[in-house]
DNA sequence: CTTACACCTTCCCCTTAGGGCAAAGTCAAC
DNA sequence: GTTGACTTTGCCCTAAGGGGAAGGTGTAAG
């Protein structure tokens, strides 16, 4: 028997680790002196302290472990497989989310080498009160889930240019995604993809002209809640509100695997001017 | 003005998390209303909060990017940009590391799918009591850190080798690596890298024999730990103790990129037989 | 004017995987 | 017998907020 000194010199654990293990349930020692309440592992559990380090190293939580380990004695081995298999693919989701922070770091390095501030970007972006007309387009309205989200749009619009293909219509514009959540839902948000079309029937809307306020991004779209932000300081500061579902046009065709630096999106949030209210409240007097 | 709900909706993040970057000092609403204490946000605060919303997404803790955001006031670009450097390495880091565990787990998946259960190369590992000899080494002895670790030990070898191919002495042997310290200690470990050669001289000592518990190891280092476990429970077992510094001889070369299945290691541990003491409490009979 | 409802405030507890420290008991060696 | 190393429990702490309660406000509609 070991002491739980002993012990975790050799698993390379510290014995403040072992008690907590002990704690939660997930290694208990194999016995325990009654009177003075003394730890003592076996050495057959060695494998299974070695087990938990090795599953530790794949981001498993101590309870996962913990399932695991039951599902070891059971010998449930194609369970096994697949909660392995599931671990394997939010490794890879975290390296990749990991390698998408450093692509736009690396930007941001290059930028800041070159002379230029991190965020000078968003003094860039101009917002611009336009009259829009009312388009034709042909759509289609899913909700979106983030994970449909992080899929990107392209299946969407791939499909909408087939069926404009197979039904002979006539292309007028470049896509157009429109937001008709009120509000960010992380749950799912209500999404309408669109194509410009000359004729109208089944399948096909009208998107309603009137003032927007617009905004144009030129590069990665990481950069379109910085968009969405500017354009609602820039309501907020100019009195108006929204009047229904802003949307983004796809100048550079997403599905064509452009350099992200040249993709151009324009967003546009259709509005109205909020009747009389204080557009500030520093402005109506009611501080000091 | 911004209420503090319009505020978390632009950006894009929760009221709560607002009222504790007030709590903590991150970002401070521009007023709060004395009489009922409410939060109002300037529009010109939106590029601050998305300012740190980018920072976070580079894994910035928050402590940081207070710091980070007392230097940008202060126009301190070579220190930021000190900064950014340092993270970007960091995130490189933590991604090689998530690579390294993806490595191990689809091996460990590949072995699952063939049948072989995840930790059975524990079971592979033997243990056997040998009677080494006495070799003469040319040696070098270093504390290393956890980074001179994780870089390897061939930029090491390597200059042993140079040394030998300078003097002329005459290669007996692989290389070995020589553990000093009497346990692993996470802030330096007195390492002592070896070659054996023939020739006596400066630089040389002897390497003595005698019992050691040894173990082969082959594959990745990555289940060192576990043979060192292995080894430490057997003496345990058996009723040995350590009697000089562990060391491991590397049969297939460590600065040749063999694939990683093909490397074998050897570990010896040098023991002395314990002197009466209960090898085994529950044989000792002090329990029940 | 009242009422409903959305919004805001503070306060408290909860999360992970242990680390640090203190007071007190125990073990093994000299 | 003493000393020093080891072990026990107990308490508070971490980072970045989330959940919810209890109570005070703001605004719009009837």
């Amino acid at each position: 028997m070991l002491s739980i000194g002993e012990f975790s010199k050799i698993c390379g654990v510290s014995t403040k680790t072992l008690r907590y293990y002990d704690e939660i349930g997930l290694i208990k020692p194999d016995e325990i002196h009654s009177d003075n309440g003394y730890r003592y592992y076996a050495v057959g559990q060695l494998n299974k302290m070695l087990l938990i380090n090795r599953l530790k190293s794949y981001q498993f939580s101590l309870e996962e472990i913990k399932a695991v380990l039951e599902l070891e004695e059971d010998l449930a081995e194609e369970k096994l497989h697949s909660i392995l298999n599931r671990k394997r693919s939010e490794l890879q989701e975290k390296r990749n989310a990991i390698e998408l922070s450093l692509n736009q770091l690396n930007i941001d390095i290059f930028n800041l080498e070159a002379g230029i501030p991190i965020m000078s970007y968003l003094d860039r972006i101009e917002v611009q009160l336009v009259e829009t007309r009312s388009i034709n387009i042909f759509s289609m309205r899913r909700m979106m889930s983030s994970d449909d989200f992080a899929a990107g749009y392209d299946p969407y619009f791939s499909r909408l240019y087939e069926k404009i293909a197979a039904e002979k219509l006539t292309l007028l514009g470049t896509p157009i995604a429109i937001y008709h959540s009120p509000e960010y839902d992380p749950t799912g948000n209500d999404t309408e993809f669109a194509i410009p079309v000359r004729e109208t029937g089944e399948g096909t809307r009208e998107l309603n002209g009137g003032p927007c306020a617009k905004a144009v991004l030129n590069g990665s779209y990481s950069e379109l809640t910085s968009v969405y932000a500017k354009l609602r300081g820039w309501m907020d500061q100019e009195g108006y509100v929204l009047a229904s579902s802003p949307y983004e046009i796809y100048l550079t065709a997403p599905d064509r695997a452009a350099a992200p630096g040249e993709l151009v999106t324009e967003v546009y949030f259709p509005v109205a001017k909020k009747q009389r209210l204080n557009t500030n409240r520093e402005g109506a007097g009611d501080r000091l």
